[in-house]
DNA sequence: GCCGTTTTCGGCCCGACTGTTTTCAGTCG
């Protein structure tokens, strides 16, 4: 039996869920969450852990209770505590609490009175006209409730890439600028701390006049439906799916509002615990000590009041940089401005769409000093893989093109595939030749984890290997990560001095960012690379160095943000 | 169920909006 902690947190959130609909102490029910939130996002895995014995209880948000729970857990693969109150509350339920408009309590009364397991027998009470004897459900609720049974096919939480809603987000924030008394526009929320995805925008506007900025909002033509709109506080979903919300704010709140509404949950309910500490309050209005006013204009001015350092939007996920933050220790995180060149490129001799010397020239307009080409090799038939004789070539015409370069460097590489059993696609006297060498899976992503990692510790072990790309494999909403254990993937490539990429990719952006601390703190050299197939695309990198941020990376934790002078004693090994 | 500059019990973030109410509960973020 091997769990994984995705498993062991999905137990604690169904429990949480179950607990909620079942009237539990909600700060039960809050334990539970916090704590399948905390398992979900540690990089190591608990099953080893358990078989460490490590001290869980150290751990934040784990006690006596729930340190047994995992144990029995990562044992047993059930919680029995779970299995018990499943027989009590179906866990059909938790589907009904996601509906609009019903929460765990509605859901209760629903099950208690008219005896709803499920959806099924939720549009037999909504359509018989039943569920309008019950106290608290009135004609407004039922008719919400038959459009959203009518809807389904469950639009639940779905999410979109940064980089697919960025344009949506521009125009919106474009349009809404030109409401009356509009003194700034700003996007908040998971967009403003640059996660991968987002489930919505949150929209910050300072005016004085509410009810204006909401009139002109809900007339946007993208606009597919008014979910709610009060004079403050407006929600819309477009056309596209995305929700929006809209907060309006007086200016001398503005700091108090875009920290509240930038988020994380979990970061913005630390600083309210600190300021409960201090006898404070701290809303979307400003930080009061009664009611006085003490800070609110500006995020920096509040965070100043607690003592801490302006924590960047990236960071706000309740990973410690509070702690960092008080302690001065924040880290210097890095800038697209730091990135000196790329180091993952393809062109058209294998499934790129530009020559070498279209890529090269658009990699010194960047302002980059040098460009990795690293085509593909020949395992992956589609991409017209580079064989050893067609690289020996390719090395013959970027010495050609260099020979012209001023300033600007070509560096000879390739993407070779790393077979199912961990040997490389290329001859090791083809590889000695190059510059770089990125080594990356793109085959048998179903090998089973323990084989799946050795795989990968061999190319990491191989010395001409500099650079493992796309570590993890995942396409985001498309393919999870294949199998593998990237605690032992972190340790070999710290020990073996081999990069780990991160891709940017904007569907791929891998590694993740929790991954990509770890591998920091581990000390592993990191390369951000856009694995780009045409000019275009080498403006992706942005997306790259948003993600490394998420990850508290700082310039010097990335190879290519040095001069190509110091590059090549960083990637020798 | 966790946690401690309020330490082993008694707290636990805060407010807008809606619908169904006649003073407020539930939901949502």
């Amino acid at each position: 039996m091997s769990v994984e902690n995705a498993e062991v947190a999905a137990i604690f959130s169904e429990m949480a869920d179950l607990l909620e609909i079942e009237g539990a102490n909600p700060f039960r029910v809050r334990a539970y969450r916090n704590a399948a939130q905390m398992v979900r996002r540690k990089p190591q895995r608990f099953a080893d852990l358990v078989k460490e014995n490590a001290d869980l209880e150290a751990l934040p948000t784990i006690g006596e209770d729930l340190a047994e729970k995992i144990a029995e857990i990562v044992a047993t693969g059930h919680m029995s505590a779970l299995d018990d109150l499943k027989r009590e509350v179906p866990s059909e339920l938790v589907d009904l609490a996601a509906l609009p408009g019903l929460g765990p309590k509605r859901v209760k009364v629903l099950y208690d009175q008219l005896g709803v397991r499920g959806l099924k027998d939720l549009r037999r009470v909504v359509e018989s006209g039943e569920i309008g004897t019950l106290r608290g459900f009135g004609p407004k609720l039922t008719e919400s409730l038959a459009v959203a049974l009518r809807d389904t096919p469950s639009k639940a939480e779905k999410r979109f890439l940064l980089a697919d809603v960025e344009g949506e987000a521009d125009t919106l924030a474009d349009y809404l600028r030109e409401a009356p008394g509009v003194e700034s526009v700003t996007i908040a929320g998971s967009f403003r701390r640059r996660r991968e995805t987002v489930g919505d925008l949150d929209v910050l506007v300072v005016a004085e006049d509410g009810e204006a900025v909401s009139a002109h909002f809900v007339a946007f033509e993208k606009v597919a439906k008014t979910l709610w709109a009060g004079t403050t506080k407006v929600s819309v979903v477009l056309r596209s799916g995305l929700q929006v919300d809209l907060r309006v704010v007086p200016r001398e709140s503005f700091g108090a509002a875009l920290l509240y509404f930038t988020g994380s949950k979990a970061h913005t309910i630390a600083l309210r615990n600190m300021a409960v500490e201090r006898k404070w309050k701290l809303n979307e209005y400003g930080l009061f000590s009664g009611d006085d006013r003490i800070a609110g204009k500006s995020e920096d001015e509040i965070y100043g009041k607690f003592g801490l350092e302006l924590i960047p939007p990236e960071l706000r996920e309740d990973r410690g940089e509070i702690a960092a933050a008080r302690k001065g220790t924040l880290p210097n995180l890095i800038h697209q401005s730091d990135i000196r060149g790329d180091l993952h490129a393809h062109t058209d001799w294998s499934d790129g769409t530009a020559t070498l010397e279209q890529m090269a020239e658009a990699a010194q307009e960047r302002g980059y000093a040098y460009l990795a080409i690293t085509d593909h090799s020949p395992h992956l038939g589609v991409v017209h893989g580079l064989d050893a004789e067609r690289l020996t070539k390719q090395i013959v015409e970027i010495d050609r093109i260099n020979k012209r370069l001023d300033g600007f460097t070509l560096l000879k590489a390739v993407e070779v595939d790393i077979l199912k059993d961990g040997t490389l696609d290329l001859p090791d006297d083809i590889l000695e030749r190059l510059d770089i060498v990125v080594a990356s899976i793109h085959s048998a992503f179903d090998l089973p984890r323990d084989a799946q990692t050795e795989r990968m510790l061999r190319a990491i072990d191989h010395p001409l290997v500099t650079v493992i790309g796309h570590p993890t494999g995942r396409r985001i909403g498309k393919r999870g990560p294949y199998a593998i254990d990237m605690e032992r993937v972190i340790g070999a490539a710290a020990k073996a001095g081999c990069c780990l990429e991160i891709n940017s990719q904007p569907d791929r952006l891998d590694l993740d960012d929790g991954t990509i601390k770890a591998a920091k703190d581990a000390g592993v050299k990191l390369v951000i690379s856009t694995d780009a197939h045409g000019t275009e695309m080498l403006e992706l990198i942005r997306h790259g160095v948003d993600q490394a941020r998420r990850g508290w990376v700082e310039a010097r934790d990335v190879v290519n943000t040095r001069p190509l002078a110091d590059l090549w004693k960083l990637l020798k090994r």
